[in-house]
Formats: C-alpha cells, sequence, structure tokens
DNA sequence: TTGTAAGCGTTATCAT
DNA sequence: ATGATAACGCTTACAA
C-alpha cells in the first residue's frame, strides 16, 4: 500500500531518454545556472520532452544534493488573532514570489517546541518567528539555524519591528492635542516586548507634557477584547473615589480598545464626548465597530513581508557574512488614524498642543 | 557559498559509527516499524548514541526514498479573512499531531494556479483547499492529486461542509418566531456554493412559513462589511417607495451583517428595536460589535480539523480504497447564537411561530 | 558540449 | 539479528 500516493511519475530521466540525452544534460538545462553552456540544439529538444512529458522537478532530490530546501518555517503563537495572520500573509506572499515555501506551525505553548524540531527536520533553510518570547526558551532549539524574530529584539538573531516606542508616542500626542489631561492607559503585563514599549512611549510622552499617570491609571490586563472591558470597568469603577474619571484612554491593542469602548457602553457613557479611546495596531476590526476606532496604525503585513526578505536575503548571503550580527533595521513607521473615538476632552479647550 | 546553510550535520551514519553498528541498523532501530526485531543491546547502544549526537533524521532524505513527504498543501484564497484563519489553524493542528508538515499558500489568483504547481514540485501527499471555487479551472492543475475541498462539493474530490442550508433555515426560523413578516437578505452573487446555500435555506423556510422574499428585499453584493453596509444603505433607501421598510434582515456573513449594522447606525436607525439583523460564521468579530451580533455559528476551526482528517485518512488508507469516491461526509451542524441584534419586531405580537 | 561517476541521507531488499 | 547493496531523483565534478 501507499504506493506512490504523491503522485509524481515523471524524472529527468525519462526527459532525458525521450530527448536522446544523458540525465545530467537534462538537470544542466533546466536548473542550473545561465553560465552553464549547452548547444541550443539539445537544450531545444530537452525544453520539448520536459514540456511534452509535463516533467515537474523533485524539489526533494534537489534539497537533498543541494542542502537547501528553499523553504521557510514560519512560527506564529495563534493564527486566529489577526494581527498575526497579517503577518503571516505578508511573508507568504514574499516568500512565495521568492521561490520558497511556507512550512507554518502554530506555537499553542511556548514551553512544547517540538514543532521547532519538526521544522528543522525537514530542512527547513531559515524560520520566522513572530512574539513567541524568544529570548526565553528557545535558545538551543533555535541553535545553528537561520532566525529572523518579529516585534522581539534579540541580541542573538535579527529581526524586524515597528515603531512601538513611537506608537505610543502619537497616541499620548494625541490626546494631549485635544485637551485632555486625565489620561489612563490599559496594557498587558511587561512580558511582550512590543507591548512595553508602547506603554513606554507613551507614559514618557504624557510626561514631557507634564501630565502624570498615576499607577490607578494604569491598568494591566490580557491583551484581548475581554481583557480591554474588563479593565476599563474596573477603570470607571475605581475612578469615583477621589479623582476624576479619565477623560481618555489608550489601550495597547485594538483588541483590548475594543473592550474598553463595550465597557464604556455598557456603563451608559458616550464614546468620544464623554470618554475617548485610542487603540493601536489598526486591524480591520477597527473599522468595524461604531464608532469607528481611532488607533495607530502598524503595517502588520509589512512587518511580515520584510522579515522574510530579511532572511532570504541573509540564506542568500555567505555563510561568513551570515555569521556577523545583522545591521540592526530601522523600525517600521506607525501612523495615527483618527477615526471616531477620539474627540476634544469635555470641559477644555481643544487645540493646545 | 550556501555551504549547508539549513544546519544538520550529525546523519544516521555518524550514529552508526559511534554505536559501532552499520547505517541501515541505525535506521532500523529508530525509525522503522516495531515488529523489526532488533537486539536490545544494539537498540540501546544505538539510542545512546543518536542521543549523544542529537540526532534528528533528514525527513526529506526519507521522504525520497518512501515517496513520502508527509506534508499537506494547505490553500486559501485570503488568509486575512479571519473565517480562513480559523479553518487554517484547525487543519494545521490536527496535520502537526499526525506528523505532517504544512505548506501553506495562498492563492490570490485564482486563476494563477503557479502555486499549487509549487507544492506538487515539493512532493506534498495532499493537499487541503478552501473556497477556491474548485469547480471550475484547477481540475488538471489538480490532476492526480490526493484532494479534500472545504465549502465546495464536487463530483471529483472529496469534501468537507458546513449545513449551509441549515444555517439559512436558522436565522429564518429564528426571525418568523420573533414575530417578523418583512424580511431581507443580504448576500453576495451565487457563485460561492456555500452562499448560494444558505441563501437557498433561508428563502426555503421562509416560503414554508407563507412569507414572501421579493426581489427588491434581496441585495447582492460582495461578502464583506462594505459590501454589507452598502447594501443595507440601499435597501433602506428602496423602502419608503411602496412597501414598508424590512424589520429584519439576514446577511450571508458577519462581515455583511456587522456592515448593515453600520448602515442602520448611520441611518439612525436602532438594532434590535427597529430593525433586527442576523449573521452567519459567528467570527470573533461578531461579539466584539454593539449591540453584539446574532449569528449563526458555523465551527470553522472543526471544519478545518475535519478536512485534515479526512485527506490524513485517505493518506494512510490504500491505493485502491483511495480511488473510489468517498463516502460523502455528513455537514458539519450549525447553531444559532442569539445575542443582542435580533428581538421581536415592532408593532407585532412576537413569539407567534 | 556532453556523458560518466559519485554522492546527498534515507529506506528497503536481500544475504548472511 | 545485522550488514552489504541498491535505490529514491537530483546536482556536481570530472572526463571525454
Amino acid at each position: 500500500m501507499n504506493a506512490n500516493p504523491g503522485g509524481q511519475r515523471v524524472t529527468a530521466h525519462d526527459v532525458a531518454k525521450r530527448a536522446g540525452v544523458s540525465q545530467p544534460t537534462v538537470s544542466l538545462v533546466l536548473s542550473r545556472n545561465p553560465n552553464a553552456r549547452v548547444s541550443p540544439a539539445t537544450r531545444q529538444r530537452v525544453l520539448e520532452a520536459a514540456e511534452a512529458l509535463g516533467y515537474r522537478p523533485n524539489v526533494l532530490a534537489r534539497a537533498l544534493v543541494r542542502r537547501r530546501s528553499f523553504s521557510l518555517g514560519l512560527v506564529v503563537p495563534d493564527l486566529r488573532n489577526p494581527f498575526f495572520a497579517e503577518v503571516v500573509s505578508g511573508a507568504e506572499r514574499v516568500a512565495r514570489e521568492a521561490g520558497y515555501a511556507v512550512l507554518l506551525t502554530e506555537l499553542p505553548d511556548p514551553a512544547d517546541l517540538r514543532p521547532l524540531d519538526a521544522l528543522r527536520q525537514r530542512q527547513i533553510d531559515g524560520v520566522i518567528m513572530d512574539a513567541v518570547g524568544a529570548t526565553a526558551a528557545p535558545v538551543d532549539a533555535l541553535a545553528d539555524l537561520n532566525v529572523v524574530l518579529v516585534d522581539e529584539p534579540s541580541e542573538r538573531w535579527p529581526g524586524v519591528a515597528s515603531d512601538a516606542v513611537g506608537a505610543g508616542r502619537l497616541a499620548a500626542e494625541h490626546l494631549l492635542s485635544l485637551g485632555h489631561r486625565e489620561i489612563a492607559f490599559i496594557g498587558p503585563a511587561l512580558a511582550v516586548h512590543t507591548f512595553r514599549m508602547r506603554e513606554r512611549g507613551f507614559a514618557q510622552a504624557l510626561r514631557g507634557a507634564g501630565v502624570a499617570l498615576p499607577s490607578d491609571r494604569l491598568r494591566r490586563a490580557p491583551a484581548t477584547a475581554a481583557g480591554g472591558q474588563a479593565a476599563m470597568r474596573a477603570l470607571l469603577a475605581a475612578s469615583p473615589a477621589g479623582r476624576a474619571r479619565p477623560t481618555a484612554v489608550f489601550c495597547a491593542n485594538d483588541l483590548v480598545a475594543i473592550g474598553a469602548l463595550k465597557a464604556c457602553a455598557a456603563a451608559g457613557l458616550r464614546v468620544p464626548q464623554d470618554v475617548s479611546i485610542v487603540g493601536c495596531d489598526d486591524i480591520e476590526m477597527a473599522r468595524l465597530v461604531t464608532p469607528e476606532l481611532t488607533t495607530v496604525a502598524v503595517p502588520a503585513r509589512e512587518l511580515g513581508a520584510r522579515a522574510a526578505r530579511m532572511l532570504i536575503r541573509r540564506l542568500d548571503a555567505s555563510a561568513d557574512e551570515r555569521a556577523r550580527p545583522a545591521a540592526p533595521q530601522r523600525p517600521v513607521a506607525v501612523r495615527l488614524v483618527v477615526r471616531g473615538t477620539t474627540a476634544a476632552a469635555p470641559n477644555a479647550a481643544a487645540g493646545t498642543p
């Protein structure tokens, strides 16, 4: 059983026979560098024979002898997160157009690194890893593998990242320019680098403008809609105590912001009249909620595309080039997208930047 | 250059040398069926040597000789569509746990089938294709390939599908039971089978209850939020003519429904008091809009998982088993999820089923 | 310019 | 029970 389930019948040998040449000649004309010179006549015959037989080279065999599989691993925690889906989509497109196959794997449990091993056994030329807290565990699971990290800086491996500090700053400047002074932040614990930087950029910009971000206005929550909802609820509940309710909130990503938006609606607060909300990422969903979410757009797809390009460039480079650390990349620019969830602070003259 | 970019140093040969056995013996003890008998002593030595050297078999070499790559193609039109992302996620998990690699490729242009060829050259054992209108073009691009289709019935290849007719029926019954009689439908052109069936189930159930679905209440629109928004706007604009405005709308998927929801908000209509909306799919977004979307849940992840299981089962089957058409699968069940966008019809006693 | 020979790292079929 | 030996389909010297 299992005789040839994959299909694939005709080999370079068959083509050679039909063209009346030797098998290596077929290889020479079909796959190799253009400087391998072969007489136009035989080249023609080989091409015709290949065409006639519908020959498709066996990439696995080629990989075996060339020790290069032209395939890339692509590792994300969870494809259902729209941000990761964008990254994957961008990376896949670049890889495909460069002739690389993409071996996709989710890494639901960052402690279980067997998926990485499976990729290595398949002789991937390199791997793109997104937000897997790569700083910690995988050090030896990734040993002697060409790695490019997305949104997770590392001394050991090159990577691409968005301008997370800038994202936080943009959000802060926007809210400040609308006259907000009572401002809160909702974001996850500091483990994930990108979130940490967004928070830092935001806090710095506030501080620079002389606006405080006291600890009771800094809520930690999982980077999900449910997390944002709960945090916003807590924020609103806590406020009556002494201080005024915040008039604006920056959320570490759009899902959190959308959760916060729901919490406001549930509490009978109007957005943006009573409270302004700014998200981050600009996932599709941001345009689908009502009011549409003001957010900082992070080009996730471009991030994935860049990661793939960087990895492929490194693979094409010589071994010693690859050995020395890559020049740090400029972070990918982000931009503020003003939509419907932000407005001038209540009881304050706007436009005082 | 390009010397060994993939890593991978130690081979079965190295293990054999260290264990003092022949290389095939290593293969025998490590990879093969348990009925291959080898003395406990040598087995032990081989295992130790492999462990010590950190040996990882080269799956490509294995694939070459076994003519079985243990890798699957996974083809979707667009990963950024959350429904497809779910399908991919489900399929990937099953494949991974069964020891298969997943070669993911987007097929942005259904007319350009080169990505399929790239997969075939990599000797995939089979391929899962989602909603690629597989009925038309790919017939020979998929020739002698093990194919499983998702949500696209075909006489030629087996597949998995959700109960699309049932989805439409559930939506209709829900609206009817709420007392709605002035009902509209928004969906894309009839090319995609699943959408066609949802529409059919919906229309049939209405007809069965003696409720008409006149052509001016059947709007065609792309299966996107923008499409739904435009269609809903048109629906509201057209209504004043003679007939009463519809009190309820069923949308072919959640994105369309969310667009419709936005159009209602823009028109100053309250949902669900003035108009009820039902979506289909139950993507995450459905719970994030306000009010939360009533919808028919389609287990997309389960769909992907089933497709992978079906494909793998076929691959494990004998060639002649595979030759005869697979028994048609029961469609995956769907279920109504009542949330906030549906309510009793205005000016009508509810609960008259 | 082209054919011959060797080998990539496995598995599979034999002997022994 | 284990070791030679021959594939698998291709690329890459090296001869001719």
